[in-house]
DNA sequence: GCAGAATACGAGCGATCATTCGCTTTTGGT
DNA sequence: ACCAAAAGCGAATGATCGCTCGTATTCTGC
C-alpha cells in the first residue's frame, strides 16, 4: 500500500537539482515540439535534450502524456497570468470597449510563444488528458455570459446562451487564425486593424 | 526506368476485384478513424479490417500517411458535391440572403459524416500532406473576397481582404464548433436560430 | 484451357519507442 | 566523517509499427 509511494513516488521533487531537472525536461519539451514536431518528441530525446537520462524523466512524470500535459498546463498557466488582470478590467466596461479589450486580450494571450501555441493546437491529437484546450474554452464561455447578462438592459439579442457562443467562438477564431496563420500580414498596425473590425463587428451584432 | 513502373505501379487499379479492394481499404480506414481513433489506425488493423493483406494495402498506396490523405481527400469531395450547387446559387444573391445561405451551405457542408470530420480536424497531426484542409480554407477565402467584390458599393466596410477574413474565419469556426462539439444542443430548430443570428452578425456588420 | 499479367497474401525484417530496473552518485542531516 | 534517502543513470526489454518480398491465387485475352 504505502510501498507504491516509496518505490514510485513519481513526482515529488524535494531538492533543488531535482526541481531543476523537472524544469529541464519540460524545458526541453517545448523545444522539441516547436523544433522538431509532435511526432519526434520521443521519451529518450525528451532526455537528451534536457541533458537528462531517461530514467530521471520517468522519475516525475509517469509517462510521456503527463510530460506534453504538463507543457501544455505551464502554458496555459502563462497565458492566465498574462491576462487576467486585463480581463478584470474589462468587467466593469461598457459594451463598446469591453468588446475592444476583449479582443485586445485574445490576441495577447495568443501572442504568449505563439508557435508552442501552435504545436499545442494544431500538431498535437486531442485525445486522453491532451484535450486541456477545451476546458479553456468553457471557462471563457461562461465568463462572456456572465457578463452578458449583466448588461442585459443595453443589448439588442435576447438569446445570451447563443450570443455567447457566436461571440466567444469569433473571438478565439478570428485572433487564433490571425496570430498562428497569418503573422507576417499582420504586424502591429495591421494587428490594431484587425482588433477594431472584430470588436466592431461584435459590437454591431450586441447593440443596436 | 520503365521496370519502376512494372516493379512497383503502386496505385492503377484496372480489375474490378482490385478497385474494390481499394474501395474496402478507404472503408476500413474511415471506419477506425471513427470508431478508435487515429492512433489505432495501423496499416496491418486497416487491412484487417478491410479483409485484406498488408501486402495488397501497399499495392495502391505508396505509405500510410498516402492513405489517409485520400480518405481526406474523399471526404472533401462529398462535401464539395454536396454543397457546390447552393453555393453557385449565393452568388447571385443580395448581401442578406447570401450571408444566410452561405451559413447555412457551411452547417450542412459539417453535417456531411461529422464524426469522420471530427477525426480529421482534430486528432489528425497536420504536417506533411495532411495538411489538405488548410487549402480548403484558401479557396474559401479567395472565393468570399470575389463575392464582396462584386457588391462593394452596398457595403459599409472598405477593406474587403480584411473583412473576408474576419467572415470566413466567423462562418467556419462558428459552423465547425456547434456541429463537432455541441450538436447535442443543437437540433433541428435550434441549429436554425443558430444559422439566423450567425448570418445577423455578418450583416450587420457588412452592411451598415 | 493455357500463358502471362494482375492481384492477393502474410510471415518477417528493421526501426522506433515507451518503459523498467539494478546500480552508482550526490545530498543533507547528524 | 558517515549513512540513509534522494536523485540520477542507461543498457536492456518488449511491444508496436511501417513496410518488403517471395509466393500463391485469380483473372483476361486468346
Amino acid at each position: 500500500m504505502a510501498r507504491k509511494l516509496l518505490t514510485k513516488p513519481r513526482k515529488t521533487a524535494s531538492q533543488e537539482r531535482s526541481r531543476a531537472t523537472v524544469g529541464a525536461l519540460l524545458e526541453a519539451t517545448a523545444r522539441i515540439l516547436v523544433k522538431e514536431g509532435f511526432d519526434k518528441a520521443s521519451t529518450n530525446r525528451i532526455a537528451e535534450v534536457a541533458g537528462v537520462s531517461v530514467g530521471s524523466l520517468y522519475q516525475y512524470f509517469p509517462g510521456k502524456e503527463a510530460l506534453v500535459a504538463a507543457v501544455i498546463e505551464r502554458h496555459r498557466q502563462e497565458i492566465l497570468q498574462t491576462v487576467r488582470s486585463e480581463l478584470a478590467k474589462a468587467w466593469t466596461l461598457p459594451v463598446e470597449q469591453a468588446m475592444r479589450k476583449l479582443v485586445a486580450v485574445a490576441v495577447k494571450a495568443h501572442r504568449v510563444d505563439p508557435r508552442l501555441h501552435h504545436v499545442l493546437t494544431e500538431q498535437i491529437p486531442r485525445v486522453g488528458r491532451l484535450e486541456t484546450l477545451e476546458t479553456f474554452g468553457r471557462e471563457n464561455f461562461a465568463l462572456f455570459r456572465t457578463y452578458l447578462e449583466s448588461r442585459r438592459d443595453e443589448l439588442r439579442v435576447d438569446d445570451l446562451e447563443l450570443a455567447s457562443f457566436v461571440c466567444v467562438t469569433t473571438i478565439e477564431a478570428v485572433t487564433h487564425n490571425a496570430v498562428l496563420h497569418h503573422s507576417k500580414l499582420l504586424t502591429d498596425a495591421r494587428m490594431d486593424a484587425l482588433v477594431e473590425e472584430t470588436a466592431c463587428l461584435l459590437i454591431r451584432y450586441l447593440k443596436g
